[in-house]
RNA sequence: GGGCGGUUAGCUCAGCGGUAGAGCACUUCGUUCACACCGAAGGGGUCACAGGUUCAAAUCCUGUACCGCCCA
């Protein structure tokens, strides 16, 4: 597209899909997404939150991502080094559901082909399928550096996973333990909280009695969950409750089964619950887990890893959780153990990944003890060396930081990085980097074995921000790019992600990974609801840029960004956003049709509108900068909003027209015109990088980078805000504002020229400037003969004679009102300058304004008074 | 249950101690030679509610209600 050519067939609408695609291929092949590694430069580096290989862009994504590219090409042209390292992580879970998923299509399964076989089926189909959401940022504008893309099962990462398990394991951070984790009795492994939600449901409360075993009565516990029973060793009672003053110690026969439990004492129960008394299942439940804990309970397990009743469910054996709740049920009420049921809310736990109920269950698996790391996480963020934005997420950070519990890092998969563990024929474990080293290190033992379970993806993706540097080597990226500058990323896995990545770099590294994390709004839909895609109601990021461009997507997101907690996506703001592109490109294309004589050297003698529009670009660019720089790209985008819609194009270019066309006046709004166009483009490239690029190729300014990309940030020079010369020329647009109120009200488009208007006041210089933009031949000073209707702003007061276009008993009645109106604001603001008290405790400054505006105030009213006085 | 956000014009949201703002939508007018994906003018708000602090509160404090999120 060109802007220059005044052809009529060039269209008047600026084209997104034309344009964006040749951007992206010019900008890399300047090789542009690579940083320059110059070392004056002070460095800025973010490696990307690397996204589920199986992922596809979702509007999540589409503001996540584009974020860091926005933080990335503003720093740039702030002269930084910068680098964006991009890669993806391999999922786990996500990763082997997909590919089971496919395989059952096929009539085949993953137990089918065996291990070896599905591990290389999953990575045929990564190489295949897998990345696209790379491509999909390429779409998204996001100038990220390829040449350094990292995966996290590349072999040097594999290689690093196995150094860091290794020493923590031999350091004895990572230990074998028994815990209750979260069971998918469908994807038959132990999945993490952050896969898991939870859905309020209505379920039922069984009270079911427990017989003492001396016959001397019973103790009622109440349970959602009656199946657990089976699973019982205890009952558990608060110590303070006085209900069961000296039974506790006693021994209970647990109904159906017939197994003898004790009565404990435990703080665990809430007393104000039920009968407050609670029956213990550690195999089924973390909180009783812990209990059982606490007072050396056995932990029974009862059910297999599809959830059905195991062996130790005696008659109950084989059936399936649900089947047995029904049986058991059943059979306590036969049995006179059910006191009663009562409707309960209950908050299931369902997997993500499946969609199945999780089956809390104790089980052996591989842990990382939390204490000795999470101390200098927690200082290096009371000590300020990490912050947060939003600031309030340093608290809620903290607070779990402080009472953080051991990690459980292996998971039941085969995708993955396997477990370096191996066991000798006694079972012994060793951990090495190889089946080989492991041997060297059993010695004699022979080496019979390696653990079957993978380990958790926020294992390795914890150390994605020195590793993808090139750790454990010690290689020039690693020292000049570590720590990172910034981590954003969103607030579900700020303790699951954010908190490991400072525990793995600070215990690795030895120092933080990023100084900075940014935790991001959730982009929710036009209702303020979570996008589902099963529920078909997220929007496809694809779609948006397919149909309206890269550019009006990333507008519409950041202009809604900044510290807030969630954003509601609308489409119809993306069409604001296209609007504004349309905008963008219109009137540059009059400014390009208007530069015939152009020349680059700031011109003597700039005007008062020429000196306001420097000085409101002075202002913008203040609160762009900060904008960026505090997160609150909001605040950027509203900027620049206002500054190129409203004063530049509604203002600056209307009031410059008469002077564009006057070779002898022309070159100073031309320098203006450039001058502001390219600062205003240079300051939106990141936010909008493709709109920006192809305008600026036909400005016509010298020395020019290639790319706005690649130029560097606005100069402001430090006269150019000016606070004198901005209120001037205010009172002017006011003034004009007032005359276009009085054309309207009497129906004089602007097409229709009136001769004249009049004023009384001083308009500083400005009766051109409103004559002109207020479509008058005529602007006197002084007031009309005849009749006229009126407006102040401010000490000027606006006259319009009525050309008897006006009827005068409506306008009468309308000037009363009015009139009785601003008496009444009068007053009151007059009676808080009569108040002593406000005089004398209010600041100085606000007691002048206000003296100002009654003085002004009671002229306007006056003048009105005059007014209506004509139309007696 | 604990913690954190939100509640401002019909909609989406700024503002966060000095007399309520933007964009969209709406009404009226307009094909003025950058743009109708446009321009001009206009209507529209007891800033959720109740207390308190202050000369002054949408803005600070306390509590309540509703919506949402995170952690139990």
């Amino acid at each position: 597209m060109s802007l220059e050519t005044p052809n009529p067939e060039i269209p008047t609408k600026y084209d997104a899909t034309v344009v964006e695609s040749a951007w992206y291929l010019r900008w890399e092949q300047a090789g542009l997404f690579q940083p320059s590694g110059d070392p004056a430069k002070p460095v800025y580096s973010v490696t990307i939150p690397p996204p589920n290989v199986t992922g596809s862009l979702h509007m999540g994504h589409a503001l996540c991502y584009p974020l860091q590219d926005l933080l990335g090409r503003y720093k740039r042209m702030q002269g930084y080094d910068v680098l964006v390292l991009p890669g993806t992580d391999h999922a786990g879970i996500a990763t082997q559901g997909v590919v089971t998923k496919l395989l059952k299509k096929e009539g085949s399964s993953p137990s089918h082909l065996g291990r070896e076989a599905f591990v290389e089926r999953v990575k045929e189909w990564k190489e295949e399928s897998g990345g696209t959401i790379l491509r999909q940022f390429r779409a998204l504008g996001c100038a990220f550096d390829w040449s350094r893309e990292r995966y996290t099962l590349d072999d040097h990462y594999h290689d690093a996973v196995l150094k860091v398990f290794v020493e923590w394991f031999e350091r004895g951070v990572i230990y074998r333990g028994l815990r209750v984790v979260n069971w998918d009795p469908v994807l038959k492994t132990t999945v993490s909280d952050i896969e898991t939600e939870r859905r309020v449901t209505k379920g039922k409360l069984y009270h079911v009695r427990y017989p003492f075993t001396d016959g001397t009565g019973e103790v009622v516990v109440a349970t959602t969950r009656p199946e657990t029973m089976l699973a019982d060793v205890a009952v558990a009672v608060h110590p303070s409750d006085d209900r069961y003053k000296g039974l506790v110690g006693k021994t209970l026969t647990l109904p159906l089964v017939g197994r003898e439990i004790p009565l404990l004492a435990d703080t665990y129960p809430d007393p104000e619950f039920g009968t407050g008394a609670v029956k213990i299942t550690p195999g089924h439940d973390p909180n009783d887990f812990e209990v059982g804990q606490r007072h050396g309970l056995e932990v029974l397990i009862v059910m297999d890893d599809s959830a059905r009743i195991n062996d130790l469910g005696g008659p109950y054996a084989g059936l399936d959780r649900y089947e047995a709740r029904k049986r058991v049920v059943a059979d306590l009420e036969e049995q006179g153990f059910l006191v009663k049921v009562e409707d309960h809310e209950i908050a299931l736990i369902v997997s993500e990944r499946s969609g199945e109920v999780i089956e809390p269950v104790a089980s052996e698996q591989w842990f990382a003890k939390m204490a000795p790391l999470a101390g200098p996480v927690i200082e290096a963020v009371e000590s300020g060396r990490v912050k947060f934005f939003p600031e309030r997420y340093t608290e809620i950070f903290l607070e779990w930081m402080r009472n953080v519990r051991d990690w459980n890092v292996s998971r039941q998969l085969w995708w993955g990085h396997r477990v370096p563990v191996y066991y000798d024929e006694q079972d012994r474990p060793y951990a090495a980097m190889s089946w080989d080293e492991a041997q060297q290190k059993a010695g004699t033992a022979k080496i019979v074995r390696q653990d079957p379970d993978v380990l958790d993806t926020w294992f390795s993706s914890g150390m994605w921000p020195f590793v993808t540097l090139g750790w454990p080597d010690s290689t020039p990226d690693l020292d000049r790019y570590y720590p990172t500058s910034v981590l954003v990323t969103s607030r579900e896995i700020i303790y699951l992600w954010v908190a490991r990545m400072m525990m793995m770099g600070l215990d690795f590294k030895g120092d933080i990974p990023f100084h900075e994390v940014y935790i991001y709004a959730t982009v929710l839909t036009e209702d303020g609801k979570r996008m589902s895609k099963s529920l078909g109601t997220g929007v496809d990021p694809l779609d948006i840029i397919e149909t309206k461009g890269a550019d009006a997507l990333r507008f519409t997101l950041f202009s809604q960004t900044g510290l807030n907690q969630d954003i509601r996506y609308s489409e119809r703001r993306t069409t604001d956003a296209r609007n504004f592109c349309n905008k963008i490109w219109n009137a540059s294309r009059f400014v390009m049709l208007n530069l015939e004589g152009y020349r680059p050297e700031r011109p003597e003698g700039l005007e008062a509108v020429d000196r306001w529009l420097l000085s409101r670009l002075a202002a913008t660019e203040v609160a762009v900068r900060e904008g960026y720089e505090g997160y609150d790209v909001q605040a950027s985008v509203q900027a620049l909003y206002k500054f190129f819609w409203s004063e530049l194009c509604d203002w600056y270019i209307e009031i410059a027209k008469s002077r564009l066309t006057d070779p002898a006046r022309r070159a100073a709004p031309q320098w203006l015109l450039v001058e502001c166009l390219s600062a205003f483009l240079r300051m939106l490239h990141p936010v909008m990088p493709h709109i920006t690029e192809e305008v600026y190729t036909h400005l016509p300014i010298q020395d020019k980078a290639p790319f706005v990309m690649a130029s560097s940030w606005p100069e402001i020079g430090g006269d150019w805000r000016d606070l004198a010369v901005e209120g001037q020329v205010d009172g002017w647009l006011e003034a004009t504002r007032a005359v276009r109120a009085l054309r309207a009200e009497l129906g004089l488009d602007p097409g229709r020229a009136i001769a004249e208007a009049f004023y009384e006041g001083d308009l500083h210089g400005g009766d051109d400037v409103v004559r002109g933009q207020a479509w008058l031949e005529r602007l006197t000073p002084g007031r009309p003969d005849g009749k006229a209707i009126s407006q102040s702003v401010g000490s000027v007061t606006v006259y319009l004679p009525t050309q008897g276009l006006v009827d005068e008993a409506e306008y009468r009645a309308k000037l009363d009102k009015d009139i009785a109106a601003r008496q009444a604001e009068l007053s009151k603001l007059q009676s808080r300058l009569d108040d002593p008290v406000f005089v004398e405790r209010a600041k100085p400054e606000i007691v002048a304004e206000l003296r100002e505006q009654v003085a002004e105030k009671t002229l306007a009213l006056s003048r009105q008074e005059d007014v209506r006085s004509m139309f007696a």
